[in-house]
RNA sequence: GGGCCGGUAGCUCAGUCGGUAGAGCAUCUGCCUUUUAAGCAGAGGGUCCCGGGUUCGAGUCCCGGCCGGCUCACCA
């Protein structure tokens, strides 16, 4: 037999001892009068005279964490949602059945209390237990109770465990939560209704990427895991909800990393009679709004770096290149990003400067040349290799490659080139907004140059949507849009470099046999 | 997909030059009625990720694989 077998047997055997006493192995209820945090937060002044005089009667329940026997009588650790509140059990004052079941308890025990209050010696608020109850037996051992779970994969894979052994994952999820309702708060102030929009779509669109594919039976239709709501919340907008959003799951079938999980949470939102210029002000109030109310602080510690979110610079996408092109003699203008070969130029020094890294493609001559990058394409390429990693501080780019921008409408005067920005902070994308494109005729055309670009052999180019355009046809409201990467920002406001660690169940590879009860 | 790192007791980790598999926590037994990483005495617990190979002998060296992490690429 394993020792992991033994350590379970050993524990059905108490099991069966506890209910040969006459407890219930597993009750049904347990009637508290406080939670732990209520205690605690109650009575964290009382003294000890006046707790000895008063005896407040609690009734309160809880995770074992911590036991400490001393033969007779015994202190214990009872937690619940991460506050922890001692209790001492002596013989002479539960009785010997109860003290019984006590000395049958392991870590991990799921049990309630019944006594009231006092200090210890050492002033410690404590429960002197007048009677006890197991709630619940824990089959398995907990993590080691100092160091907690550190194995990256069974906290990943067993996240209850992450949970109960390591504080402060708790508490990175209890954030995450708060940021959402934060995020909820903000818009329905703002007058936005939130909405749901189709997880399951016969088109994925509203984003480049690749899509995850499942399959109704009933209509035998393939259909994809949305890769984005985008192309639904603007028919919303057509049919009259002028501010509306919605907080939901993604799905693109793409690489894994610390910045990027297969499903992730995105705030997208739309807002009739306004353009992005109105969205980046909103986005320079919501972000410190958000985190002040998640975090309770609008300055964010991320590894080495300390971010305030209050401050926003603004650049435009040719304005950083420039602006962050690393040496001063070859630094280029914004006037060379006009046509494929002065880009191609600058691409060109670029790569000079860097000798040992991957070089950047130079932009095709026309955009229908064959193989060759668009010149959008390749300006933004540049625009990561030059600017992405020393985004630190919040700031916004503006003006993006219509190339790359299907559904972003054009900035006056300068056909390619769209009312688009995105929001980076600490070298990440946080946010993505345009003025929405709401020309049916243009629409289309952009479409087909997506369609164009499919044809070469580009997967993630958008879908010719007809049912989107015929929607544009009736007529949108100059409108604009933007989403919000709330896995990004729960990141930042709880110091986690890794996306996995704000998400509660990331994606794994399915563990081959994992180990259970049976024999 | 490439590079680097890791996988040893339930958990956290050591393991030297290739020579009998170790500690702490947890578990079990005994003692202990104000401790708090409780303490004291004792005991049990191992597919050293898997499969080959080299060797008298492999946790250790070599090859292949699995799983994970970081990173680069990919991913607006």
């Amino acid at each position: 037999m394993s020792f992991e077998r033994e350590l379970i047997e050993q524990r059905r055997e108490k099991l069966r001892r506890i209910e040969a006493l006459g407890y219930p192995a597993y009750p049904h209820r347990f009637d508290s009068t406080h939670t732990v945090e209520q205690i605690v937060a109650a009575y964290a002044s009382t003294s000890a005279e006046e707790l000895a005089q008063s005896k407040p009667a609690v009734r309160v329940c809880g995770r074992l964490t911590a036991l400490r026997g001393h033969g007779k009588a015994g202190f214990a650790d009872l937690s619940q949602s991460g506050c922890r509140l001692q209790v001492y059990v002596r013989k002479d004052a539960v009785g010997d059945r109860a003290f019984e079941l006590y000395q049958l308890l392991d870590l991990g025990d799921c049990a309630g209390v019944e006594g009231y209050l006092f200090r210890t010696k050492t002033g410690e608020l404590s429960v002197h237990v007048t009677d006890l109850s197991l709630l619940a037996k824990a089959m398995l051992p907990m993590p080691e109770k100092w160091h907690g779970l550190q194995d990256v994969e069974a906290r990943y894979r067993q996240r209850y465990l992450d949970l109960l052994a390591n504080a402060e994952v708790s508490q990175t999820f209890r954030t995450r939560s708060k940021l959402v309702r934060a995020l909820r708060a903000a818009m329905d102030r703002r007058g936005y209704i939130e909405v749901e929009t189709p997880m399951m779509q016969p088109l994925a669109g509203g984003a480049a990427a690749r899509p995850f594919r499942t399959h109704h039976n009933a209509l035998d239709i393939d259909l994809y895991l949305r890769i984005a709501p985008e192309l639904y919340l603007k028919r919303l907008v057509v049919g009259g909800l002028d501010r509306v959003y919605e907080i939901n799951r993604n799905f693109r079938n793409e690489g894994i990393s610390t910045q990027h999980n297969p499903e992730f949470t995105m705030l997208e939102f739309y807002q009739a009679y306004s353009d992005y210029r109105d969205l980046m002000d909103l986005t320079e109030q919501l972000i410190p709004e958000v985190a002040f109310e998640a975090a309770g602080t609008a300055t964010a510690t991320f590894g080495e770096l300390t971010i305030d979110l209050t401050r926003f610079a603004r650049y435009s996408l040719r304005e950083a290149i420039c602006e962050f092109w690393p040496e001063a003699a070859s630094r280029p203008r914004v006037e060379d990003f006009a046509d494929p070969p002065r880009a191609a130029a600058v691409i060109e020094t670029w790569n000079r400067l860097h000798p040992g890294q991957e070089r950047l493609p130079a932009p095709a001559e026309s955009a229908s040349a064959p193989g060759g990058a668009s010149l959008g394409a390749t300006v933004v390429a540049l625009f990561e290799a030059v600017c992405e990693r020393k985004l630190i501080q919040p700031t916004i780019i503006y003006d993006f490659p219509v190339e790359l921008s299907p559904l972003a409408k054009s900035k006056d005067g300068e056909p390619g080139w769209v009312e688009r920005f995105e929001l980076y902070i600490a070298g990440m994308e946080v946010a993505n907004a345009y003025s929405e494109l709401n020309d049916p005729e243009e629409q289309r055309r952009r479409f087909e140059m997506q369609a164009a670009l499919r044809e070469r052999g580009d997967v993630e180019a958008h879908a010719m949507d007809e049912d989107y355009i015929r929607a544009l046809c009736y007529g949108m409201p100059p409108t604009a849009g933007e989403g919000i990467g709330v896995d990004r920002l729960a990141m930042l406001l709880t110091n986690s470099r890794s996306i996995r660690d704000v998400i509660l169940f990331p994606l794994l590879r399915p563990e081959k046999s994992p180990g259970t009860t049976e024999e």
